[in-house]
RNA sequence: GGCCCCGUAGCGCAGCUGGUUAGCGCGCCGCCCUGUCACGGCGGAGGUCGCGGGUUCGAGUCCCGUCGGGGUCGCCA
C-alpha cells in the first residue's frame, strides 16, 4: 500500500526517516544536474530534491509519480515560508512515474493568481479541483455533512430517501420531467424538495426525520442557485417552532466551531419579518453592519415635494444614509441613479448634507424650510453624509432601500468581512398578493401552502388573508437565507382553508395533493420541519463568491455542464423508446 | 423573457478616431546553468481575432444578427 496524504505533513520530527510518497508534480525546477520537484497530494506541498541521473527523467507539471527518499533538512538559506514543509526536504533516492500528463490547458499550480475563465475550468473540472483552494472547498463540505449527519444521529433523528422519481404538482418552481417508457404520455418529475414525503412520514410515526436530499428546480440560474442542489431536510413530530431551531441551532454550533473555528453565540437572535422589512428593507437582513433604513413617511405627509406626497396605505418614503457620501462628484450621483434604474426604479433620490449642515443637491429645494431644518437629524445623518430617497409602492421602495443599503455598506467598507452574523427571521405573513390572469387580485403562499398560521389567526386567516401571520422561520446568515422552515398545518380541514385563499378548489387539492389529504384523515400528529441548504452554507463558510464552488461538478448559467456537454440530443431510437415522439396528450392531463 | 458586461495563441490580457507582417506576460518545445524555491540566460513553435452577414479601397476595430460565458431584474410555493 502506497502511502499517500503525507507530503504536507512532514515535519523537521521526521527527519531521517525514509518516506514513500505519492502526488503530482505541482512545480519542477532545474539547476544544474539537480532537479527540485514540488510533490502536492491531498495534505499539501513536500519539495522533492533529486539527483544525479534520475533528476534527468523528464518529469513535468501533473505528472503522477511515487518518491521513495529520505527526510532531510534544507540547507541554510531561502527556506520557503510559503511551502508547509519549507524547512525539510525529501532528498529522492528513487522516482517512479506512475502516469505523465499531457501540456495543462489552464495553470494547476496555486501560485498561479491570474482569474481562469470559469467555463474553462468547469470543462476540465478534475484539474480544477487538484487546486489546493478548490480541493479545500470539498474537504470542507465533505466536513459539513459528516458533522450534520453527526448531530442528527445524536438527536436520534433517522435517516430516510424519499423518491427522486415523483410526479408533478402544480404549485412553485417549474419541474424537471423525465418521460415514462412503460407508460407513455405520462411523466415523472423530479422533486423541488422532499416536503410532501417527509409530511408523510409523520403520519408514518417516523417522529424525527432528515435527509440530505438533491432537489431540482428547472428555474434560472445565478451565482447561488443551480438546477439541482442539496439540502438537510428535516421534519420532526409534537415539536414547537422553538424545538426545531435548537435543534438547528445545536448543529450550526457544531458546524461552525469544527469548520470555522468560530463559537456561535446562543441563542440566535429572533427577530419579526415585520421587523426585518421596516428596519432592512428585506426579510433577510444583513446584520454585519447597522445603517438601517429610516421611515420617512410620515415626516413627508405633508410635503410640497410631490414625490414624496403619496396617499394610500401602502405608499412609504424611506431613506438610507451613505457616511461621508456628500462629497461624491456629480458623476458618482449620477451613477446612482443608473444602478437605481437597472434595478427597475425610476431613480434614487438624494440629499447631500454639507459640512455646515446646510442640505444640497437638486431635491432639497423642493422641500418646505421646516422639513430641510429637521431632516438630517431625522435620517441619523451626520455633515459631509448623502441621504439616499426612495418613494412609492411600499414593498418596492423598501426592495430598493435594501440593496441601496448593501451597497452602501459595501462601497463604504461597512462590512465586517470576517462576521457571522446569523438571525432567526419569524411570523412571516401565511399569504401575499398575486395578480391573477383576469387582472383580479390573489393569493398565493409566501412560504408554502402547508404552513401553519400563528394561533392567534389559526380561526381568521381565510377572512383576512394579507394580515395573517405563519409558524414560519428562516435562518439567515450574514444577509442570506441559509434555511427555512415552519410548523405545518395537520388539520385537512384547516389545509383546505389554505387551498381555499390561494384559490385551489377542492377538485384541484384533491388531484394534486390527495394523497395528502387522505394521509391526514388518519390521525396525522402536529409536526414541523425545516430546510438548510447546504450548497448556500457551504459557500459563506468557505467564503466562496459562488456556490460552484462548492460543488464539485456544477452546471453553468444556461444549465450545461462544459465537461460531460450535458444536456445533449438524445438518439432518434431513444427518443421512440421513451415515447417523446409525436406523442398524444394523455386524457388526464389538465392545462 | 428584459437589461448590462465579456469573447484576440493552451491560460490571462493589450490592440487608440478603421490603415504595413495582430502584440505582451505566463505556459509549451529545444539548448545552457551544481541548491533552486514565481530561479535565470539564449533560441523556437503556436492565432479561421466565437460564428454569419453588412458598410468600406481596406474591419480584430464600425453596424446588424447569432452562439457561448458571467452578472442582474422577472422567476425561484
Amino acid at each position: 500500500m502506497i502511502r499517500t496524504h503525507e507530503a504536507g505533513r512532514l515535519r523537521s520530527r521526521d527527519i531521517g526517516q525514509t518516506v514513500s510518497l505519492a502526488g503530482w508534480v505541482a512545480r519542477r525546477r532545474d539547476h544544474g544536474g539537480v532537479a527540485f520537484v514540488d510533490l502536492r497530494d491531498g495534505s499539501g506541498v513536500a519539495q522533492v530534491v533529486i539527483r544525479d541521473e534520475e533528476a534527468a527523467r523528464p518529469l513535468r507539471a501533473e505528472y503522477c509519480v511515487l518518491v521513495t527518499g529520505e527526510v532531510a533538512a534544507r540547507p541554510a538559506g531561502n527556506a520557503n515560508p510559503n511551502l508547509p514543509s519549507g524547512e525539510i526536504e525529501v532528498v529522492a533516492a528513487r522516482v517512479e512515474v506512475l502516469s505523465e500528463s499531457a501540456a495543462l490547458p489552464f495553470p494547476v499550480e496555486e501560485h498561479h493568481t491570474t482569474p481562469v475563465s470559469e467555463e474553462v475550468r468547469l470543462a476540465h473540472r478534475y484539474l480544477d479541483l487538484r487546486r489546493p483552494a478548490m480541493a479545500a472547498n470539498i474537504k470542507l463540505r465533505a466536513n459539513v455533512t459528516r458533522i450534520i449527519r453527526e448531530v442528527m444521529a445524536r438527536h436520534d433523528f433517522l435517516d430516510i430517501e424519499t423518491p427522486y422519481l415523483t410526479r408533478s404538482t402544480p404549485e412553485g418552481a417549474r419541474d424537471f420531467l423525465v418521460p415514462v417508457r412503460l407508460q407513455p404520455g405520462s411523466w415523472y418529475a423530479l422533486p423541488q424538495s422532499p416536503q410532501l414525503f417527509k409530511q408523510l412520514l409523520m403520519v408514518a410515526g417516523m417522529e424525527r426525520y432528515f435527509q440530505i436530499a438533491r432537489c431540482f428546480r428547472d428555474e434560472d440560474f445565478r451565482s447561488d442557485r443551480q438546477p439541482e442542489f442539496s439540502q438537510l431536510d428535516v421534519e420532526m413530530s409534537f415539536c414547537t417552532a422553538a424545538d426545531v431551531q435548537a435543534l438547528i441551532e445545536d448543529l450550526l454550533v457544531a458546524v461552525w466551531r469544527d469548520v470555522a473555528g468560530h463559537e456561535i453565540a446562543l441563542p440566535i437572535p429572533r427577530m419579526t419579518y415585520d421587523e426585518a422589512l421596516r428596519r432592512f428593507g428585506i426579510d433577510r437582513p444583513d446584520l454585519r453592519f447597522g445603517n438601517e433604513l429610516v421611515d420617512f413617511t410620515e415626516y413627508f405627509a405633508d410635503t410640497p415635494f410631490r414625490i414624496f406626497r403619496g396617499s394610500g396605505s401602502d405608499f412609504h418614503v424611506g431613506a438610507v444614509v451613505m457616511p461621508g457620501g456628500a462629497s461624491q462628484a456629480r458623476k458618482e450621483l449620477d451613477g446612482w441613479q443608473d444602478w437605481a434604474r437597472s434595478r427597475g426604479a425610476r431613480g434614487l433620490a438624494y440629499v447631500l448634507v454639507g459640512e455646515g449642515g446646510a442640505l444640497g443637491g437638486p431635491v432639497a429645494k423642493n422641500l418646505s424650510d421646516a422639513e430641510r431644518a429637521g431632516l438630517a437629524a431625522h435620517a441619523g445623518a451626520a455633515p459631509g453624509d448623502c441621504v439616499f430617497f426612495a418613494a412609492g409602492r411600499r414593498t418596492e421602495t423598501l426592495a430598493l432601500l435594501a440593496a441601496a443599503r448593501l451597497e452602501v455598506g459595501e462601497r463604504c467598507g461597512l462590512v465586517d468581512t470576517e462576521a457571522w452574523e446569523f438571525v432567526w427571521v419569524v411570523d412571516a405573513p401565511m399569504f401575499e398578493p398575486v395578480d391573477t390572469d383576469d387582472g383580479s387580485t390573489g393569493w398565493t403562499a409566501v412560504h408554502h401552502p402547508f404552513t401553519a398560521p400563528l394561533d392567534a389567526v389559526a380561526g381568521t386567516f381565510g377572512e383576512s388573508p394579507g394580515t395573517a401571520l405563519s409558524k414560519a422561520y428562516d435562518i439567515v446568515l450574514n444577509g442570506s437565507e441559509i434555511g427555512g422552515g415552519s410548523i405545518r398545518i395537520h388539520s385537512s380541514k384547516m389545509q383546505q382553508q389554505v387551498f381555499d385563499v390561494i384559490g385551489l378548489s377542492p377538485a384541484e387539492a384533491r388531484s394534486q395533493f390527495g394523497f395528502l389529504l387522505d394521509a391526514f384523515s388518519y390521525g396525522p400528529p402536529p409536526h414541523g420541519g425545516i430546510a438548510l441548504g447546504i450548497d448556500r452554507l457551504c459557500a459563506l463558510l468557505a467564503r466562496a463568491d459562488s456556490i460552484r464552488d462548492v460543488i464539485a461538478f456544477p452546471k453553468t448559467a444556461s444549465g450545461a455542464d462544459p465537461l460531460t456537454g450535458a444536456p445533449a440530443p438524445i438518439s432518434a431510437a431513444q427518443r421512440r423508446e421513451a415515447g417523446v415522439d409525436a406523442q398524444p396528450p394523455h386524457p388526464a392531463a389538465a392545462d
